[in-house]
DNA sequence: GAAAGTACTTTCTGAGATGGAAAGAGGTGG
DNA sequence: CCACCTCTTTCCATCTCAGAAAGTACTTTC
């Protein structure tokens, strides 16, 4: 029932989120969908990244380097761990972090 | 969207989300149903104390002194509004929860 | 071709949180 | 008087996180 720490810095979890809805994302958008700096940015993508969770791709848009995040099959896992610790914690109250099934 | 500091540190997470359960709880049974220390839960319950989301209660159960825990108003609707933030950053990534069976 | 810009990454720094151990505090029981 | 119970507080060592600034590696502009 441990919420994993990689997950659950609030920076990541958002991070974290935003890939399992976008598959892939690039840097840029990223760090301005969640309004973060570029080292706070680089900085957790690369945590992400040394968890395993994350996969970083490299590559040119024209001439520009750009860095895209994917989330990886672990990263998801990890993900869905983590909402199901959440929603554990949290149900008795009556109150879900997710949508019902049959919602 | 913020996550509120105060609820989001997993420890006091879990104590709210008892709470928001259980209404009132006793010091032990808190204690022992999260497994930390005295120390722990001590400091967690001031902090919570402090930020207004929980009213200690102090009396006797026959000689020996008791401690209580009791959401506030104040922390339900802090407690409501965490769990709101974590969906809305949580729900575009499509996952839900498959409501408890029964038995 | 020197300077400026793009797209990050890394380093430096400093504040704050967290937890365990251990010592306290205040009362009860043997 | 000493041990025990129920916390509270202090001490300590570790970790994390954010922002600023400098660095890397090119590309574009003047």
């Amino acid at each position: 029932m441990e919420l994993d720490p990689v997950i659950h810095a609030p920076t990541r979890l958002q991070i974290v989120s935003l890939l399992a809805a976008a598959d892939e994302a690039e840097f840029a958008f990223v760090r301005d969908t969640l309004g973060v700096s570029d080292s706070v940015l680089s900085k957790h993508g690369s945590a992400l990244e040394a968890a395993g969770y994350v996969a970083v791709r490299k590559g040119y848009v024209g001439k520009r380097p750009k860095t895209w995040f994917k989330l990886t099959g672990k990263g998801r896992a990890a993900f869905t761990a983590y909402v199901e610790n959440l929603q554990r914690i949290v149900a008795p109250s009556g109150l879900s972090v997710v949508p019902d099934e049959r919602g």
